[in-house]
DNA sequence: GAAAAAAGTTGAACTCGCTCATCTTTGCAG
DNA sequence: CTGCAAAGATGAGCGAGTTCAACTTTTTTC
């Protein structure tokens, strides 16, 4: 059984996490004190340091937690994909644009990228950049699959294309926290746009 | 003539500008105190911010430095690209690159990069978005140049693909500034076996 | 079970970006 | 040349993130 120290430290660790998610959420990144979060968590302002080494890195963890999920449900569309290439790609992207607002709000997007190309190596800056690996992977995965399949022509290199249109869609993501106006619709529509001619040049058949 | 005041605002605003290229390269900008600055070009700290709204805006004016001179340069290319899509695409991008570092360390570009997500709606956020524009734009002139040339297939939009291909360099460019140990010759490299594979999809001949 | 060691908590103090009430300089009218 | 208005410079002070020496709690040792 674990000792009441670890206890207490899990504890602890979560109420603060918590506590941020709320109040990052409630009342803007920016806004929320370490102060408030300490409050909140019921510990002193030296503790939530204990526990993470800047208010990033309190963000970074949260924006982990969200995009945890969406892998996991990426990884179920890579499996057993659409037909049409771009069909397939794109229901892989919305789904990750789809979820995206759930948990976070787009100041709290923006500042965690933010902080990704700033402070690329803290811990979490790391973590961060690993859960961009592994998006990038599940797009040249899916690549992958429908070349298996003869969806897609055997002279291109998944990795290369995958990694490119990765690029891609996590740009016009930023552009898309960046502009509290846009909606998701045109964020879908903008990308649909560069996706499909793509899809119709690395294609085998003829693409809808 | 103009006036003694007017004559020292010009004055004062370039000791600023001056003390912050030469101290942010100097001693990284993260380091650099207002103070310091307001000391190295003779006048208090309340006046650099007469000039300047914030730490970041002193940034992005050596940034925008910078960037103008390499849009001055893409101009002359696009003009009069050299004669094979990879390579025309390539000599561009490479251009930028290659001059990237000459007066911006990758701290700076860090800072500047992170400063315009997070602030998009601040004078100087625009004016960074604005130069993305310009650059995004060249790329899109190079290829209907070709297109008009004939090197590029007709049924293909310079618009979209040369936005997809802004985005891929651009995001290459952010990993790179983001690793302190990456070369400018393994950025070229990993571009390079990015856009040649695109480029071989949209060229009306042969690539070599 | 007491004492020592290890681990963790605490909040006052420090730093640095930024503001603003006050003071100084410049331009101009009479 | 004098006095006044406008423009601009100034730096003490404020706020928020972060640090660290002293303190408290838990675990280990004998």
């Amino acid at each position: 059984m674990a000792g009441l120290r670890e206890r207490q430290k899990a504890d602890r660790e979560k109420r603060i996490l918590q506590a941020a998610v709320t109040r990052f959420r409630a009342d803007g990144y920016r806004a929320v004190r370490i102060e408030d979060l300490a409050e909140a968590a019921e510990v002193s302002v030296g503790t939530v340091y204990n526990y993470y080494r800047t208010k990033g890195d309190i963000l970074i963890a949260t924006v982990t937690m969200e995009v945890e999920e969406v892998l996991d449900e990426g990884e179920a569309l890579v499996a057993n994909p659409p037909e049409g290439v771009a069909d397939a790609i794109l229901t892989l992207i919305f789904g990750y644009y789809d979820h995206s607002l759930e948990y976070l709000s787009k100041e709290m997007w923006r500042r965690a990228m933010a902080l990704s190309i700033e402070a690329p190596e803290t811990p979490n800056g790391r973590r961060y950049l690993d859960l961009d690996r592994r998006l990038a992977g599940q797009v040249t995965a899916l690549l992958e699959t429908l070349q298996a399949r003869g969806a897609v022509r055997a002279d291109i290199d998944p990795a290369t294309i995958g990694q490119l249109l990765f690029n891609d869609l996590n740009m016009e993501f930023i552009e898309f926290v960046k502009n509290e106006e846009m909606t998701l619709a045109a964020l879908r529509d903008r990308v649909a746009a560069q996706i499909r001619p793509l899809a119709r040049l690395i294609a085998t058949k003829e693409e809808p």
